[in-house]
DNA sequence: ATATAGTCGAACCAATCGGTTCGATGAAGG
DNA sequence: CCTTCATCGAACCGATTGGTTCGACTATAT
């Protein structure tokens, strides 16, 4: 319950040091129960999807009135909308980093590889995008962002590398673009699509992952190694 | 309107011959109007979800009164259930058949990729898988199914040819299960995905197909290819 | 100390949903 | 011709939903 004053500006109670006293957030402008809220939130849409879930619900949940709930988000779907915007960046995040310091090209694909598909393979991440799947039609922009932030952000950084590999003349990638695409796909080949279907009810072994990701690193390295 | 008495064997109306008569069907039992009923429910899932679709607007795309509606079926998921059970098989049907006449491996595994990529990537299937999806949770048996139906089937299928190709010595495929997977992956590159998250809003082109396919098997080929 | 204002919580609202009931209707079957 | 019965259609039900309102409470800022 001790929350430093550190986002608004117009609080004089800020003295640069940390300090855990309290100051007063204009309505709806509180931070820290801005995410308590989305907390609250993440937790019932994963588990009951959508529609399913209630915004009573959801403010049990967080520990929020109803009427604050409202404060903060005008209603449902702006309030899910919040939500995946907020998490999505922090699925795929501290993935790109560490593949930094991979050494040979196959070091690099192989971690790409593993990175990529225990994250979209993990429960939390499937049911995340079940969601977003389920309301795509409803609202068209939110599955196309989420899909920017998640592959399509994968996609670019990765025929990125294959382009500076492939001038560097130590790929043959003709098409780095497709070809990321073809790699990320072999990377979770087997898995992931059982897993959004519901006929794999959970997360595959790291031995598989590693495997999957071993042969993916195999057959890219034969079809575009020089 | 003209419907014939194929069904129940307890009309006698039934001649042998096509007949354009009607005849009585016990409640709930006529196959003409449980096809309209699921003609209209399909349309009605298909653009509105699972959960937005109402009991009241498929009776009225269905053009059946809701008394009879659920005579045919208990409720909602129950017809719901009944109209994938109904619909998936017809889905891939035809894909397999059209594969006998293909020549070299190159070529079977072309009209493979293609013929699969055209219809798991076609508007309404997309739309099904998405519904699908979203009610996974709900319904775990389904997706499974639904799954089985479709992807699982193809890779079986796939599966047992690369096997067969490779006892013969035309491939070295050491798992071919898991290949199978691998080549489904690639023949739907770059599209499958960003149409079920909704960012591709379209369906591919012939051209693209052809090409991701062609490319999926020269991949395929350099890996496993003798 | 006092005024201010963000939060609470519970009641409240209109709308809608899935599902049921039942008398009217009209065609099939003897 | 008359009976039977599947279907119709419209009213109806209880439950639940997203969303609103409003007075009570309390911590903050002056």
């Amino acid at each position: 319950m001790s929350e430093e004053c550190s986002e608004s500006p117009a609080c004089p109670t800020q003295q640069g040091e940390a300090t855990t006293q309290k100051c007063r957030h204009p309505a709806g402008k509180d931070p820290e129960k801005r995410r308590q809220i989305l907390s609250g939130a993440w937790q019932v849409f994963v588990d009951q999807g959508f529609d399913a879930a209630t915004m009573n619900g959801i403010c049990k949940a967080a520990g929020v009135s109803k009427g604050t709930l409202y404060v903060y988000f005008k209603n449902k779907e702006d309030l899910f909308v919040a939500l995946v915007e907020d998490r999505r960046e922090a699925f795929f995040a501290g993935i790109i980093e560490r593949l930094e310091d991979a050494g040979t090209i196959e070091d690099h694909l192989l971690a790409y590889a593993t990175g990529l598909s225990m994250q979209v393979n993990s429960e939390n991440v499937i049911r995340a995008q079940r969601i977003v799947i389920s309301v795509v039609e409803r609202m068209p922009d939110l599955g196309a962002r989420f899909y920017d932030a998640g592959a399509r952000y994968f996609l670019g950084h990765l025929a990125e590398f294959l382009r500076s590999e492939t001038e560097a003349g130590h790929l043959a990638v003709p098409d780095p673009e497709f070809a990321a695409a073809q790699f990320i796909e072999l990377a979770t080949a087997g898995t992931w699509r059982a897993r959004i279907f519901g006929r794999r009810r959970t997360e595959p072994s790291a031995e598989e992952i590693t495997r999957t990701a071993r042969e993916a690193v195999r057959m890219f390295m034969a079809t575009y190694g020089v």
